[in-house]
DNA sequence: ACCTGAACACCGTTCAAGT
DNA sequence: ACCTGAACACCGTTCAAGT
């Protein structure tokens, strides 16, 4: 309404502040929080720092980079607790890991092409290393064990995570339609397992797929 | 070079074939063989088609419909030995199904956030709980744990698909590299594994981590 | 009903020109 | 060295107009 016929001076301005890596990660998440992934792009984080996106590859190589570098900043929020047995310690922390990528399935989605091995990332493998070992797994067990566990909760993520995410939330309604309505005919097996293969809350299933894959790995030996 | 002067008439023109939903599916997988997945677009599978973009959606409602239905297209290819026993025919049949998504990356990352619940899926889906079932897993355990069975293949699949993927192998390689530049201080239980974090093909890592959870769920009961 | 071209509203990335 | 605007080469999807 009252725009200034003239450009501000450099004093009239508003401070802008000087752009960095930090700065542009941070205004990815601000973005991705207020208005979901798929408006995280250089253009709009860009206008987000109130400057064009070709001045953003200074500090970011290409969106790929942009992203690993968003999962490991979300990472910084995944600690475990201090004390207790070592698997509640351990169950604890792959709860929390889950729930940071429920909150954003999207990260989750990405975190499968997009690896990061940013520093929070090294810190968890580290953590749940040191917790298998203090668990007696033996060690070779363990390196291949991580993955593991890092898996399911990244695929539950992205697979349902609770962001309101329209084409997700139809999806698995008709996976449970078809389920549903399932010939026992062609499908005898589904059709009999019915409603249970869709039962569950994702934090009841979270809870004893961990179980299930810390009892894997703790009972099965290397060849 | 000797383009015609006139347009060609319906005689002369090469036969073009009617477009189909089962058309457009088989243009898209033929497009992914030959250029990738980045290359599957609307536009480019149209151009296969020798149409334009906006045709396809008298049969395709979306991008996500389309990479959907490719997928239980590719997954028709998945089926399960006919005689055995059960433990070593499910070992098979998630190998084979590891091994669909492993020569198609791209569409394993997909499957994560674009379910099918088409038929190939259904009836993998039915074959699993089938061969738990013969194994004695209590039916509750089996309706869960199919979920788990099949996201450690997808997981591995979409982390290091085989297909020559610049990001995907350098982001392994970085991982590698600080896995084995380690600090013993801040990351010892990573230092101390070092290579073996990272060593295995994806092939023994697969069959082993099939094991675990196999294990796991036959001896995990569910509260 | 099916097909089409053109348009709309976007993308990531590069690059010459400025400071 | 850093920043910018403009350009290049794309996207998915919609829609009025044709057949």
């Amino acid at each position: 309404m009252t725009a200034p016929d003239r450009p501000l001076s450099r004093r009239e301005r508003p401070a802008k502040p000087p752009l960095t890596r930090a700065g542009i990660v941070a205004a990815g998440l601000a973005v991705l929080e207020a208005e979901g992934m798929e408006k995280v792009t250089m253009r709009r984080i860009a206008a987000e720092l109130d400057t064009g996106a070709a001045s953003l590859y200074v500090y970011v190589q290409n969106t790929a980079d942009l992203h690993a570098q968003m999962l490991d900043e979300l990472l910084a929020g995944v600690t475990p607790a201090e004390t207790g047995a070592w698997l509640t310690r351990l169950i604890d922390l792959l709860e929390s890991y889950a729930a940071v990528l429920f909150q954003h399935p999207e990260i989750a989605r990405l975190s499968m092409s997009t690896h990061t091995s940013g520093p929070n990332y090294l810190r968890l493998l580290d953590t749940i290393l040191g917790l298998l070992g203090e668990g007696g797994v033996p060690e070779n067990q363990a390196a291949w064990g991580v993955d593991i566990l890092l898996a399911y909760p990244t695929f539950l993520a992205a697979e349902r995570g609770s962001r309101a995410q329209p084409r997700n939330a139809r999806d698995f309604a008709d996976l449970a339609t078809h389920v549903a309505a399932a010939d026992p005919y062609t499908l005898p097996h589904v059709a009999a397992a019915g409603d249970e293969i869709v039962s569950g809350t994702p934090a009841a299933r979270l809870r004893w797929g961990i179980t299930v894959l810390i009892n894997g790995i703790t009972q099965t030996e290397r060849a």
